[in-house]
DNA sequence: CGGTTGTTCTGTACCGCTACAGTAACGCGG
DNA sequence: CCGCGTTACTGTAGCGGTACAGAACAACCG
């Protein structure tokens, strides 16, 4: 017997409209999906019924397990998207993606990389492809991005044979930025990096996958350090933000400001310093301006990224200029290249690798040392 | 005749597992997603079994049409999405989002406004139901969410009847902003508003639902001056940002600069300025320096936000505190309510209505007027 | 006028999974 | 040895679409 309680709202889906109008289901379907498969008058008869019946559109869910495409790619980012939206690099690049995404009908979803309690994004997420964002690779969640088979592209990680990348000439604008200081004349420079490692075997490795940039950064300064003959004064930041959420106490940059402090209280202090970010240099130069250093005459501070921060500060920030938004659309031309031809079969032969060059933008926060 | 070409890659599904293992598809599935259903032995054989073949689990695509839900949520943001990613009160409210949605097991998913070609997400993209936030009503994106029967909560619109909404205390936050002026003295005070109407029924009318948040800051205004019997110098920002891609040029900004130059050089010029946000606030800052006025000596200037710009300019901005990520969470926590209430069928009997509380803080850039 | 072509609509067979009702086997008290 | 409550597993019937191969019929052509 079946239960007395009628269904309040009988759901309505393609057979109702079909019933309706007297047609078959599929010519309803072709009505809002492929309008050139029934005559206009037709359609319009069906869209009348669809519209009087309340049927809104074929029901996305349904559609996605039926074409087998989901409609959307993820964006896997750091397992703090508190951090990841307070970064202006970040979200630059997001919006590039957002922007160059749209004309093609997909949408954006969120990744974080950690699992919360059974749900695990990468794995239950539909998608049709994903953009590795500044994520190391050491969480399962690439795992289960590429487990799944789905096309994959990595954003400033370690390139990995067969995965498409984007990446930007870290190394090279490094050099330029130190080469910039070294020409300007100063002997003692310092660098404030974020959490890296000199050694590539670990960089390499896949434990190591978000600490690319930093690693490459920081070989470029040397390279242009080396070549001069100088020693930099190191200062590690502490490590990335592990759970630094939203409203919490901002560790990492106090810890920034207390090392910046030591290196400019030591007795040899150095006359310029080179910054893994923006931020960090904007943090450098508050610490200088609280020990009464003045920028850049008592001290040259070199930013990376050129984010509108750089433009913001005073004094503005000399710095290396990213394409953060060319970032994007590479990386999402790439990904919907790659979703492309996996739909089709095609293997593409070689993964593509896409650098983007970096520039060194001069403005007022570098000076040749005083004295 | 089948084609003679082999499927190269037979897609591993439950059933393949199933036929693997010898049990039926149903048990494999409750391996997966419903362990309590059968015996440790058997699971670890499925799984097993699952991981042999290359099965990573459950078809999301599959699984949410067979259960009916899509496990994402939708933000609907301005369409450009730039923008959005670029402010950071609007950033810090999305990290608030995903914050308080990882534990749910729901993940997010950026809705544009905007129909790009044949696709609109709020009516293809699959979700539980969606948050709309920052975008005017007359985009028919919330026509489509709402005819899709979609549970939605508004944040910072005009609240609607059966819809739950979050909204922060604007008004009595702008008018103690104002206030704190007239304590201090000012007589002529300016405003630097976003785009915005005088007229009540515009705002209320769904054409103008973005327009809300400026309305109220307005009229919070107005109750501290017209108190004081006094009338403000307006100054209007340029429309919002319609296209305002990445990359591109940066019209608002320059309008806005203009505008308030042009406010500075009166000859009665005001001595202080209410701004509609910080971003604004740090914008009318730049140009007093431009023009050689001391902040707050010669102009005091209060921003609404207390973003983090307000901390890091100089002076330090003198501002209306919300809890951007509060609201993040009461949004967050007020939608997947009505998700639940929608899933067991209960009609939430009242909508609810959540203000958040304002505060002002009182920093570096406001003093009495000189003289 | 037979044959080819094109348009418009239909029928069937899935897509991959889950809900739910049901069956079989087992343990156990009486 | 029967009745009965558990536990462990299975079968069926969808979820709401789309793909694709026809079928019906008019138009066109030599």
């Amino acid at each position: 017997m079946t239960p007395p309680r009628l269904e309040v709202v009988t759901r309505v889906t393609l057979q109702t409209v079909a019933d309706r109008v007297g047609v078959s289901r599929m010519t309803v379907s072709n009505a809002f999906s492929r309008p050139d498969q029934l005559s206009t008058a037709l359609r319009e008869k069906v869209l009348a019924a669809a519209a009087e019946l309340g049927y809104v559109g074929p029901d996305p869910a349904a559609r996605a397990l039926a074409r087998g495409t989901a409609g959307a790619i993820g964006v896997l980012m750091t397992d703090s998207l508190a951090y990841a939206f307070s970064d202006e690099v970040a979200t630059g690049f997001l919006a590039a993606v957002a922007h160059e995404l749209a004309p093609t009908g997909l949408s954006l979803t969120l990744l974080t990389s950690g699992e919360r309690g059974e749900h695990v994004p990468a794995r239950d997420v539909p998608m049709d492809g994903a953009l590795v964002y500044s994520c190391g690779i050491d969480s399962g969640a690439v795992d289960w991005l590429t487990r799944r088979g789905l096309p994959v592209v990595f954003v400033d990680q370690v390139p990995v044979p067969g995965i498409p990348s984007v990446n930007v000439d870290d190394r090279g604008g490094a050099r330029a930025a130190a080469q910039h200081l070294v020409d300007l004349g100063h002997r003692r420079i310092g660098i404030v990096n974020r959490e890296h490692t000199d050694d590539p075997s670990l960089v390499a490795a896949t434990a190591a996958g978000d600490l690319h940039v930093s690693h490459q950064r920081m070989l470029g300064w040397s390279d242009a350090l080396d070549a001069a003959g100088l020693k930099p004064v190191l200062t590690q930041e502490s490590p990335r933000p592990a759970e630094w959420t939203a409203g919490k106490a901002e560790r990492p940059e106090d810890a920034d400001a207390r090392a910046v402090r030591e290196m400019l209280e030591l007795p040899d202090r150095p006359t310029a310093i080179l910054c893994f970010s923006d931020v960090m240099a904007y943090r450098v130069v508050r610490v200088a301006e609280e020990l009464g250093l003045r920028v850049p005459e008592d001290l040259s501070v070199v930013g990376f990224d050129d984010s509108p921060l750089a433009r913001r500060m005073r004094p503005a920030l000399t710095t290396v200029r990213q394409d953060v938004s060319g970032k994007g659309r590479a990386a999402t031309a790439a990904l919907t290249a790659a979703i492309e031809a996996a739909k089709t079969g095609h293997k593409p032969s070689r993964a593509k690798r896409v650098v983007l060059p970096t520039e060194l933008v001069v403005r007022d926060s570098t000076a040749p040392p005083a004295g």
